[in-house]
DNA sequence: CTGTGTGCAAACTCTTTGCATAAGT
DNA sequence: ACTTATGCAAAGAGTTTGCACACAG
């Protein structure tokens, strides 16, 4: 992970208003109105590095930073941000869905025993050998999962 | 089904039966009793090549086979047999388990408008780059899954 | 016989949905 | 004002579980 669309420090500095309207831009800019939930969740999602989340996960830490806003919002929400490019859905285990604030290419480490997600930059791996896809059918997309288990 | 007596090893033996026998000594194998259901599910599941299975389907077709059992016993020897060995769960989206009677390292195509699975032989595929697993953990397994749509 | 497996239905978890209310523009 | 989101609670899918009965050894 090098350069990839990281932007400086500076930039944020400058202008300390600039952090909620970026999200507001941000979502506005997905025909979403930057509703007080929505923004609330972005900001969970968004200020930080990469993230991956749960839907109980997030709404559990929008509480407790003060927003009130329902379960039901928060799936509304994600998939909201999904469909707009802004997250990716990962697909690790039968019971939950994880969402990934990380939308570029890119796999997974998955720790079975407590159901964590650990990227792996996707300019570090290499596939060989893969067949192409069937007539008629077109790659989607390529997910690797690496299941961890700890050492005994 | 037929003898209500004793079935002595000597029946293994005969050839005529020979498919159903070998049923019963795998799941014997696996310290699995050889009940009706699970030898109907057995030879579904093992009959032919490799198969990928959700617990419904299995079901459906069982009773269509003619086998009498309730979902919840397809439940439970699904996963028996994945204890066993015998079969291997594949997460590719998180509404239904699949079931995979390849155990071997294989990937697979997942087809995401009709939900369908495809083997990718595992020796064809060349994975490189791969970060080694954080300190206390171990690779359990890596699986890779070609997300297919149709081609408009 | 004796213990294990099965069936049934209820319980459970995660997720989605419908509709009245609230908030955004 | 007019439109779009939200909250709530109920519904929904898939899966699991507890217990009485049935079957395999």
């Amino acid at each position: 992970m090098r350069s990839t669309g990281s932007k400086p420090a500076a930039e944020n500095a400058r202008q300390g208003q600039r952090h909620k309207a970026d999200f507001a831009v941000r979502l506005r800019a997905a025909q979403l109105r930057p509703t007080q939930q929505r923004l609330a969740l972005a900001r969970l999602l968004f200020s930080g590095g990469d993230r991956h989340v749960t839907a109980e996960d997030l709404h559990g830490e929008a509480l407790g930073a003060g927003a009130r806003l329902s379960l039901a919002t928060v799936y509304n929400t994600l998939h909201q941000f999904t469909q707009a490019g802004l997250l990716r859905q990962v697909i690790v285990d039968g019971d939950k869905i994880h969402f990934d604030t990380n939308t570029g290419e890119h796999h997974h480490f998955y720790v079975e025993d407590d159901g964590v997600l650990i990227d792996i930059p996707g300019s570090d791996v290499r596939i060989e050998g893969l067949p192409k896809a069937p007539s008629g059918k077109e790659i989607e997309r390529v997910d690797i999962v690496v299941r961890l288990k700890s050492r005994s």
